[in-house]
DNA sequence: AATGAATGAGGTTTCATTCAT
DNA sequence: GATGAATGAAACCTCATTCAT
C-alpha cells in the first residue's frame, strides 16, 4: 500500500512541484525579457532559477513549452481578470473602455511578461505555425463578446462583424503595446492610448442614430 | 566581353547589377514565404536564384539584410502607390477608406510578399530590436497626416492623437492580414474586412457635432 | 516488522536480499532484450522491476554492472548446467555434440537472456574493453578440455591447439546463434545447426588413421 | 553554358573529392582503432584529417555513416582481393585453406581497420540493428560458393549446409581475430589459427569415404 | 532499506559566411 | 564578377547517478 501510495505525488510534493515548476517560469520570464526567446539558452534560465539544467525538463518538455506555458497561464490569468471586472458593467461601451484599459495597465504592470508575450513569443515558429491559441481565441471572443451585446441592445451597429472587430480592436491594442515595450523612451502613455483607442472604436461602434 | 565591361562601372552593368539584385530579392520572397525565414537556408534562396551561395554576398551583406530589403523595397513601393491614390482624394474620411483598401488588397495581390513582411519579418531578431523602421515609420506617417488633414479641416476630433490612431489602425490592419495569412481558409474576406475598419475608424474620428 | 528484520542481516534478509537482487536482473533481461541495452534507460529497468530508480543502485553499482551480472551468472549457470551433461559421457566427440547442443537448446530456450548476452553484451564498451572474462574463459576452456581429452585418449589430432579450437567452436555457434536472434525468420533451425557444426568438428579434430 | 558545367562535377574536382573523402576515412580508421567509435568525437577524426568539423559533413551524412562506410568500402576490398587469390584454384580444400589464410593475413595487415570492423562495427547500433549487410553476405557466400563446388565435385559431404558452414566458418575465424585484437599479446599467431580452422573443417567437410 | 527529485556533463550537426580560384 | 568548398561556432536535451528524506 506504501508503495503505491509512492507512485501518486501527494499533496505536499504536489504543491512543491507546482511552486517550482512557477518558480522556474518566473525566471524564464525575466531571462526571455532581458535577452529574448533566441539568445537566451535553457541554462541561463536554469542559472536564474537556480536550479540544474535537467531539473527545467522535469518540468517542461522543451524550450518552446517554457513559452508556451507563460503564454497559456498569462492568458488564463488575463482572461480571469478581465471577466472579473466586465462582469458588473452592462453598457456594452463601458465595457469595452475597461477592457482596453485593462489590456494595457496590464502590459504596464507586468512588463516582463508582455514583452515576452508581444514580442518574444512571436519570434517562436513554433508556437506561430504550430499552436493553436484556444487561449487567445477565448480572450478575444471577450471583445465579441461586448460587441453582440451591444449589438443585440440596439446600441452598436448591426453592419459590423464581432469577428473582424474584436480582431481589430485587438491589433490595435497589441501594436501600440508593442511599439511601447520595444521604445524605451515611448512618446505617450499607454493609458492614454487605451483611452483614446477605446473612445474611437466606442464611437465608431455606436449606431448613428441611437 | 560582359566581364571586362564590368570592370568599370557604367550604365549597363550597373543595370544588370540591379537586375541581379531584384532577381536574387524575388527568389528570396518565395523561398522565404514558402518555407519562412529561418528554415530557408542562404543556399535555398541561391539554388532558387540559380546563382552561387557565395555570389548572394555580392549583393547583400547577409541573410538579414535580404529580409530587411525585402521589407524596404516592398514599403517604398507601396508608400509611392498609396500616395498615388491618395493625391486626388481631398476629403480625410475617402483617403482613410482607400489607405484600409489599399493595403488590404497588397496584401491579397502580393501574397508572397504579404506572408514575408507579416509573419517572417517579426520572427528576426536584427529587425524587431536593432532596425530603425524609417520607411515603416513613414508609411503610418500617410496614415497620421490623414488624421490631421481631418482636423485642420475641422472634421476630426481633435481630442486624439495621430501618432497613437495611425498605429492604431495600422494594428488593426496588420492583426487581421496576419490573420488572413496564416490561417488556410479565412472566414472573412480583407476587402470586407478593410472597409469595416475604415468604416468604424472613419465613424469614430468624425468630429460628434460636424 | 520488515523493517527492523531488515536492521540485521539475517538468514532472511540476506535470502531476501538476493531474491530482489535476481528480480531486479530478470527485469534487466526482459528491458535489454526488447530494446537494447544502450537504450534502455535504467529508470525503465527499475520500471519493470516496481522499484523505485535509486533503488538498482542498492543492488548494483552501474548501469554496466547490471549488464555484467546477467553475463556472470548466466554463464556459471550455463558452466554448471553443461558439466552435468557431459559429467556421465566418456567419448569426447560425443561431448562435443553435447555441447554444441547444450549451447544451442540454451540460446533456444532462454532467447531473452540470449539475445543480451549475445548482441547486447557486445555493445557495452566496458565490457569489451576493460572487463576480463574469467567466466568465459572457463565455459570456453570447457571444449578446451575435451579436445585435450580426446588427444590424451589418442582418438584426436595432435596437430592443433585446443586454444585455438576452442575458440574456434564457440565463434562458430555464436555467429549463428547471433544470426538466428537476429534475423526474425532464419532460414534453419538452431538444433541442425549444432548437429553439422559438431559433426565438422568431430569429423575434423578425428585422428586420420583413428 | 560554363554555369551549366559549374553545377557537374569537373573531372578534376570528382578525383579531388574522392581523395578527401577517403583521406577521412582513412583518419576515421585510426581516430575509431585507437579510441573506440562511441569515445571518439567527430571533432576527433577532423582534427586527425586536419579539416573542419563541418567539413566531415559534405562527405558523410553523419557519424555513423562513416563506421558503415569503412565496413562497406573494406568489404569490397576484402572480396574483390580474395577472388583474385581463389580465382586460380580449383581444389575446393584449397581454395578454403587460402581463404582463412586470407582472412587472417588480412586483420594482420590491417590492424586498424580490422579492429574497427570487428569491434567498433559491433559497437553501433545502426548497424546491428538497421543495416543490412550485403556486402558481409557476399563475403560469406565466398566460403558457401567453396563449399558447394567440393560438394559438385563429390569431395565434400553433402549432409552440410553450405549456408550452416559459411557463416559457421566465419564465425570461427571471426572470433580467432577479435581475441587476437583484443589481447595484446596473443599467445598464438593468426597464420597459424588460420592454418589450424582450415584444415580441421577441411578434415570435416572431407567425404568419408572420398 | 527505499525513494525519486535533482544533478550536470557531454557531443552531433547545421548553416551563415568567407575566400582562394 | 562568380563560384562553391571549407569553415567553426553554438546549444538543446538525455539520462546515469546521487543523496536528502
Amino acid at each position: 500500500m506504501a508503495g503505491n501510495a509512492a507512485r501518486q505525488p501527494s499533496a505536499r510534493s504536489a504543491k512543491s512541484r507546482a511552486d517550482k515548476r512557477r518558480h522556474i517560469l518566473e525566471a524564464a520570464v525575466e531571462v526571455f525579457a532581458r535577452a529574448g526567446f533566441h539568445k537566451s539558452r535553457v541554462s541561463d534560465v536554469a542559472k536564474e532559477a537556480s536550479v540544474a539544467d535537467g531539473t527545467i525538463y522535469l518540468y517542461f518538455k522543451s524550450k518552446d513549452e517554457i513559452l508556451l506555458s507563460i503564454f497559456e497561464e498569462a492568458m488564463a490569468e488575463m482572461i480571469e481578470a478581465v471577466e472579473a471586472q466586465l462582469a458588473p458593467l452592462s453598457d456594452p461601451f463601458e465595457q469595452l473602455r475597461t477592457f482596453a484599459a485593462f489590456h494595457m495597465s496590464r502590459v504596464e504592470k507586468h512588463k516582463s511578461v508582455a514583452k515576452v508575450l508581444q514580442v518574444e513569443l512571436r519570434l517562436s515558429n513554433t508556437f506561430m505555425r504550430e499552436y493553436k491559441p484556444t487561449k487567445l481565441k477565448q480572450y478575444l471572443d471577450i471583445v465579441g463578446r461586448i460587441v453582440r451585446l451591444g449589438q443585440s441592445q440596439g446600441v452598436m451597429r448591426d453592419d459590423v462583424n464581432p469577428i473582424i472587430i474584436r480582431r481589430a480592436l485587438f491589433g490595435a491594442l497589441d501594436e501600440i503595446a508593442m511599439q511601447w515595450i520595444l521604445t524605451p523612451a515611448a512618446r505617450y502613455g499607454l493609458k492614454e492610448s487605451a483611452s483614446q483607442i477605446a473612445d474611437v472604436f466606442a464611437a465608431g461602434l455606436r449606431k448613428p442614430d441611437a
